[in-house]
DNA sequence: TAATATATTTAGAACGATTCTAAAGCAGAA
DNA sequence: TTCTGCTTTAGAATCGTTCTAAATATATTA
């Protein structure tokens, strides 16, 4: 664990929404002036390898990545973009007896309007 | 619906599994040897936005594409890579009961071994 | 401590997938 | 027909990400 390592964990997890290696890259900066977009990248792989964050693949957008404190999936408003967590309770083993009995993991987006969008398209 | 179109939505319509933007320009310059690739990617873009055809993103891997006869969601399996086709039934009330009522859609991909992987992982 | 081995970082080039651009072509409406 | 507006083509450009090679840091052994 060097200290580009530790910053990059840092900043994931002290962040308040779901950042792009660019966004990191941008606020690592601000302690490493001399750190290359490349750490950046090495060192988000890294976490993810160890369990310690998790990478957030959204159709047609750059990844970003998220702490990972929980098992939770995403949701993201088809309107404005925002992305937020949300937990579906029992979804693994819903999936196993449905779908497939062999499952090992999934990976869900939920498509929803945000309460904002919500009430925005309600006028 | 030109007649580049027309092609591209038949090779996807025809095709065993699910091929790359790639893999169709190959297919598609047998029948006209002088279509260009940035064709290809405009008419899946067309193809799926009128709802004809559905693309496939999956964490890592290049897009795919799909032809859409009934909603369903795409099983990857961790050793090989395949792709299949997996129908979970009530997923959408389930996702909504569970965790969003306002859920729109969803993108679902399930990890498992497909039958050949599990059986070989057993020896 | 010095010498060696291993892993990580840096900087920038390279890459792959996809989109953009500008020119040319085509189809339908006036 | 001529005009208008899509579509196609070819190739350049873009974006996000990974690779490369050299430099640096860290750990291991003598």
């Amino acid at each position: 664990m060097t200290k580009q390592r530790a910053l990059i964990l840092q900043i994931v997890r002290s962040a308040e929404g779901h950042l792009t290696a660019e966004d990191i890259f941008r606020e690592a900066k601000k302690e490493l002036p001399g750190i290359a977009l490349a750490t950046v990248y090495n060192s988000l792989n890294y976490l993810c390898e160890n369990g310690m964050i998790e990478k957030i693949c959204i159709k047609g957008q750059t990844d970003r990545y998220d702490k990972m404190f929980v098992r939770h999936d995403h949701r993201l408003c088809d309107r404005c973009g925002a992305i937020s967590d949300v937990i579906i309770e029992g979804l693994h083993e819903y999936i196993e007896k449905q779908g497939d009995a062999n499952i090992l993991s999934y990976d869900l987006t939920v498509h929803s309007l945000c309460p904002k969008c919500r009430a925005a398209a309600k006028q």
